[in-house]
DNA sequence: CCGCTTATGCTCAAAATAAGTATAACTGGC
DNA sequence: GCCAGTTATACTTATTTTGAGCATAAGCGG
């Protein structure tokens, strides 16, 4: 063949590779989880092992980008994706660590997809792991959670106040302010990503220090413990866009039924849609929402399972699609804790 | 070299060719544009000569997409540009008719970028178009265009009954009322796309024809030219998911002022908007909006070139990015011509 | 000064939202 | 069987946001 050894592992400097890979959403137990496979070999940078499940794109075998991407996920996982969409494609250098042992340039193609309650196996080599392990400081149902205001908050205020600029201090503050909602801001659940690349140019998470780049803060081997957990690459980047995406989402379109098992009560509803939204709801302008906009029907059957009165079981009707297609769950975050 | 001319020349069925497209757009004269340039040569298929900037990702070059989607525009339109977003990545296959005799496979990431009225020459070999005239159908700022009446309702209706089975009918029925509005259902100026696509498998738009798909209608021929102008290979597609995006965006972000000149009075501001979106905007509602969300603040100046009163100019207030991220000029479409 | 145009301030009703209160219907413990 | 605890659901109330329009202000050309 044609093909050297060397464009066969890619060391040619002009190499691209296109990489597909998907966040896999569910919801199990109130918790939001993400599908993560065993890395052959795992990551050595990052001590991580896990990843999201991805794979080259092969212009052969598929037709179209998200058709490979179902492919590969049903390899890795043997799920049968439903609703996927397209995310985000990420092209920085040095994405991947090995670019820089001479391994071609890395793009992957990011896919959000939600996967039912219903479908949900564990996989041999795979895991569905709690969203809010790698991002400790999203979870605000159970009020600010302690991570911000004891590691986060005066670590990030270390790193405002170190450039001897006073503009740049200035800066750096404000931005801590807005992607925090400290100071008067409020929390806005759907910055994700924001928050995540703050974290990462302040060095308080594990990839600032994987990708090379200088530390503000030598202090802080362990915060990096607390700042999450770490996946292969920047899998975690690809994980904050798909969590900050979906957030947004289903503020206006009916995406979270893609998550539900047929029948649920409102109230299954409604803790699925706090699990995404990092924030409590209040109920019954919740019911009211969902019933006003047409969202549910009554399925006529009860659950006793609910631990009080037993509730009616609903479905969704695929009908308000066609009706209104711009409708969602507008939630009113709430972000202080019931008294 | 190890290369063969097989794979330089891109015959390799494994190749991959990752290319980088911007929809520029800016308003001007209360139309929205979008930036055209000479393909050299152009394309046979599609009758075409005019498309998007664009140009191949040189993975040594370009640090990332978006710093070689600059390089690129900056060289062939002179442009610097300001505000841009990542849109979609297109990866289809025969998504470029060159694919067929033996091309790479093409991939195309497209961005959204928006270039401010002040900025606006037209460069060599390039051309600021007005949006309309790629998709006539979408501004309804005199009320339902006349194509939608005219053409688009009755081919598509014919598309709809052509199919044997009875569902298979229904289902197109419903798809033509909910992208198009037609029936009880409303307008929805975001589905740009949706529309796009319908009109595409309908064959009512040239670009059926180039891409060897079958056309429904044979009788068709000179609808095209009705159906707006065409682009080269599927620009025009990219192009509809960049209004579709815009049209959403200035509903929760103000990115409108990346468009405005650094002074302007409500009612140019208004006109932006709606030339954006396609549709009209009650005058009084609008400034009340922008005042309330504080987008804006008053200079002082006056500007005399109203045609009427004299109106106050205004400048974007940039501090609300700062105060609430997630304003925008909500707009409430009023599609029906003012009597 | 008149008729035309656009700017701007203000009102008013309808709808949507946020935050409750009140009551209903189940469970388990005794 | 009754009570405490838990959740479900109906309804109320105040506030805010929207949609639509009236009225007046301030320029222009004649």
């Amino acid at each position: 063949m044609a093909k050297t050894t060397k464009e066969q592992s890619g060391s040619d400097s002009r190499a691209i590779a296109i990489e597909l890979s998907a966040a896999l959403v569910a919801v199990h137990d109130e918790a939001p989880k993400i599908l993560l496979v065993r890395d052959q070999g795992g990551d050595s940078a990052t001590h991580s092992q896990f990843g999201l499940p991805c794979g080259p794109f092969d212009p052969v075998a598929h037709r179209t980008l998200e058709e490979g991407l179902r492919t590969w996920v049903g390899e890795q996982s043997g799920i049968q994706l439903g609703y996927a969409e397209q995310l985000y494609t990420f092209g920085d250098r040095f994405r991947d660590p090995q670019e820089r042992k001479g391994g071609p340039r890395p793009v992957s193609v990011g896919y959000l997809a939600l996967v039912r309650q219903t479908d949900l196996r564990s996989p041999e080599n795979a895991d569905w792991s709690d969203w809010y392990r790698h991002f400790p400081w999203e979870d605000w149902r159970s009020g600010p959670p302690a991570i911000v205001s004891q590691v986060i908050g005066s670590e990030l205020k270390a790193w405002a106040d170190a450039p001897d600029n006073r503009a740049d201090r200035a800066r750096r503050r404000e931005r801590i302010d807005t992607t925090f909602g400290l100071g008067d801001m409020a929390w806005d659940n759907e910055r994700v990503l924001e928050r995540y690349e703050l974290l990462y140019e302040a060095g308080l998470i594990a990839e600032t220090v994987t990708d090379g780049r200088e530390r503000a803060n030598p202090g802080l081997v362990q915060a990096h413990t607390l700042t999450g957990a770490v996946l292969i690459k920047d899998h975690r980047r690809i994980m904050a866009t798909a969590m900050g995406r979906l957030r947004a989402k289903i503020k206006y379109r009916p995406v979270i039924f893609e998550l539900m098992p047929p029948n649920f009560t409102l109230y299954q509803l409604q803790r699925a849609a706090e699990a995404l939204a990092g924030a409590r709801l209040h109920k019954q302008n919740f019911r009211r929402l969902v019933a006003n906009e047409g969202l549910v029907e009554a399925t006529g059957q009860i659950s006793s399972q609910t631990g009080g009165r037993p509730a009616e079981l609903f479905r969704f009707r695929r009908d308000v699609v066609r009706e209104r297609p711009a409708s969602g769950v507008r939630l009113s975050v709430r972000v202080k804790p019931k008294k």
